[in-house]
DNA sequence: TTCCGTGCAAATGATTTGCAGGACT
DNA sequence: AGTCCTGCAAATCATTTGCACGGAA
């Protein structure tokens, strides 16, 4: 099942590049997930994995990844990349909580236009963009969380249990 | 002379340090920089310098001017932080050429509104944002420039001479 | 004398890569 | 046989930090 594993094995095949049983699995984890996760966070999920695939090979399996379309990459945080799936999805940007980290999605049609003009304006032609809104999400707001310390680097909240 | 000097003085003050003379030197030279900068290249920069400023000390003063507001850090390309001076400026993003990583700024009164309109939607206090388009160049779509190999860690074009 | 600062070198931490053995064709 | 792969450990690379000495209040 999947057109983008079918996208996927279509991708490696043109390269010259083969389907293997440790890039089926991350490929299977990866569409499973629903929000934007880092290497990290796919290695981890994929301990239990009884093909036993290492961070080396999640590290290269994204890249190929991202190189076939199926994933978007994002450096939100310096030094921390963030995938997430692109299949299905419109292009949307990212609106981002400086508190707890929280990743609201959202899609401006006048943006994204007065962006084509403005690259026009500059005789610029566009190949692609990241538009990230830092600030502090309703519920932070509320709580007057402090805005967390993502000053060195900034590593996920390691989702254990 | 320089309010902006003064400016980092009285922050400096209010934070209980001092302004030594190697902070002297790394604020003259980053007062002097027209464009976008890296940290490295900053360095560089001062090698001349009697003072002999270290790697360490650029780097915690790139810093400290940064919190005091004379200096907007940027980060294009991962794991490499870019630095440009935030006095007298008005708030603007960029447009980055892909072949020859050229940078070019801009603002746009819209782009900016709707971005604190779509925030609002979401109940988000905008802190700041980034906001980056990457695309060529007019004079790279001429001649056909290559999209430039910054796929690994991007390293700075070596500007040596 | 007490901080604050600095240089140096070592530490970080995410990501990449060299290498040797395995697998599939 | 010949590729393509993988895991492991070591290497990268920009940036940070531990430490011990130097300087100004």
């Amino acid at each position: 099942m999947g057109a983008e594993a079918d996208e996927f094995q279509r991708y490696l095949r043109t390269k010259g590049l083969k389907l293997t049983s440790q890039r089926e699995g991350i490929l299977e984890r990866v569409l499973t997930v629903r929000k934007h996760f880092s290497a990290e966070e796919l290695f981890d999920s994929l301990r239990d994995d009884p093909r036993g695939i290492s961070k080396a090979t999640v590290y290269r399996t994204l890249a190929l990844l991202v190189e076939a379309g199926l994933l978007e990459e994002h450096d939100f945080e310096r030094g921390h990349k963030v995938y997430e799936r692109a299949a299905n999805r419109t292009h949307h940007d990212h609106l981002i909580c400086v508190a707890c980290h929280r990743i609201v999605e959202f899609h401006d049609e006048q943006v994204e236009r007065r962006q084509e003009q403005v690259a026009r304006e500059h005789g610029f032609e566009v190949v692609s963009h990241t538009h990230q809104i830092f600030g502090r999400c309703p519920r932070c707001r509320q709580t007057g969380a402090a805005p967390a310390q993502p000053p060195r680097s900034g590593r996920l909240r390691a989702q254990r249990g």
